[in-house]
DNA sequence: TGTTCCAGTTTGGTATGACAAAAATGCGTA
DNA sequence: TACGCATTTTTGTCATACCAAACTGGAACA
């Protein structure tokens, strides 16, 4: 069972077992669900130290290719697009602390949902106007209450994300939400915000039952940038 | 210089290193440039072992605040955009590997290109006119050879990421090309082909210096889906 | 028969010590 | 001052050991 071995000087041995592992988990050959097998069982298949062995398994744990608990079998996991995500997220919660970044991330998801409404204004079928007027129904109910508010507007705006039949973008969606909530959460919402949230959402919904992308976009940017003022004032990002 | 050590049996004491260093690296104690201090050191710092420690900065690593050459001391690494995107890189090249993966990024490039040739028909100023230009009339004058004509391609689409002034778009722009790079060099690229690409960037060109924010999404989804069509004959992505 | 509980075993987390090889350092010499 | 070499650090790796948590199988019980 042991592959061939590689070793050089200016190559660590763990950076081998981990693409090792890397081919194995991609090709099937580790199923996903299971577990590694144990440390010391794999220094001796691949003749390494367990330092080694347990720093390699380090690696693949911090690339997202394994979840390992403390204490627990790294169990690989699969490779879809929400593990992706998710091991980016420490790489990109710094980005949201140099100067700029919230803005920066912000202005790409305007563009990014601008041309997401322009989509839907032109290729949204029947079940995706059902759902958005459904999420638009649930938004408007919840004027009264801030929490729920919040709730419904994220899952209006994911409908966006899932008109075009990219899994990408719910999970691009999904990020936006969970790094940009916390500059959002803490903002100032009365029901009086809200029922402009929601006048503008409605206003979106109707461009694209229109089949009208410029309104659509119009809209969109208002709406966006409208939110952007909102956290604008409530930081000091300039 | 001790930290205080939080420690519970379901934390690693790794994890707690790499979490202190973080704090350390983004608020400046630990200068960007600088190395980190020798293993020694710090295991003596904080009370713990060089196992620890390794697998401390082994994290650091692949989560890209340092960077780690075998056999040198880690360095703190820029939090910038650049380091983040290549941070990225492993998991997205795992994306690619998923059925439809490529498939799902370049939609997903067509989709972002497409609002940005809407950006730069309605906002696009004097300097990137001429820049666009100069990359176009490279772009011809490289018609003959390939290898030329595909870096000039690419100088040309990076224009378009830099209209907005946003930093994490020409990232953007610069993961795609590495990374949709393989799927794409080893693509068939006869003058023939490179004559009618020329064209169709000069038809983008057109439509921006027009101002004319629909012939350019349309000229530019044209250009693309074409390419991909290239892409998938080549290969055999469904 | 099925469930619960417990003790023994396995396994991950950490510490310690050692050694080779490469890098950093400092010193002597030209 | 500049260069080259010997010495010292430092990293990469290995081996071993111990503890505590997770796992396992079987006994005890309903």
């Amino acid at each position: 069972m042991t592959e061939e071995w590689i070793r050089d000087a200016s190559t660590r041995a763990a950076d081998n077992l981990v693409s090792i592992y890397e081919r194995q988990i991609i090709d099937g050959t580790l199923a996903v669900g299971k577990p590694l097998p144990p440390e010391r069982e794999i220094m001796q298949s691949f003749g390494v130290s367990r330092t080694v062995v347990r720093e390699a398994v380090q690696t693949l744990s911090t690339k997202g290719l394994v979840e390992a608990r403390p204490r627990f079998r790294p169990v690989v996991r699969t490779p879809g697009y929400d593990a992706a995500i998710e091991a980016v997220g420490s790489v990109v919660n710094r980005l949201l602390t140099v100067p700029g970044g919230v803005r920066n991330l912000f202005e790409l998801r305007i563009m990014m949902e601008a041309a997401l409404v322009r989509d839907a204004a032109l290729h949204a079928d029947k079940n995706h106007v059902v759902r958005m007027k459904q999420a638009l129904a649930d938004n408007e109910a919840a004027i009264s209450d801030s929490q729920r508010f919040f709730e419904t507007d994220i899952a209006f705006h994911r409908v966006l994300y899932e008109v075009p039949d990219n899994p990408v973008l719910p999970q691009i969606h999904q990020a936006y939400t969970d790094w940009l909530s916390s500059h959002w959460t803490r903002m100032p919402r009365d029901p009086e915000r809200n029922h402009v949230n929601h006048r503008s959402h409605s206003r979106i919904f109707k461009a694209i039952l229109f089949r009208d992308p410029d309104a659509a976009e119009l809209a969109l940017r208002d709406h966006l940038d409208d939110a952007w003022n909102q956290v604008r004032q409530t930081f000091g990002e300039p």
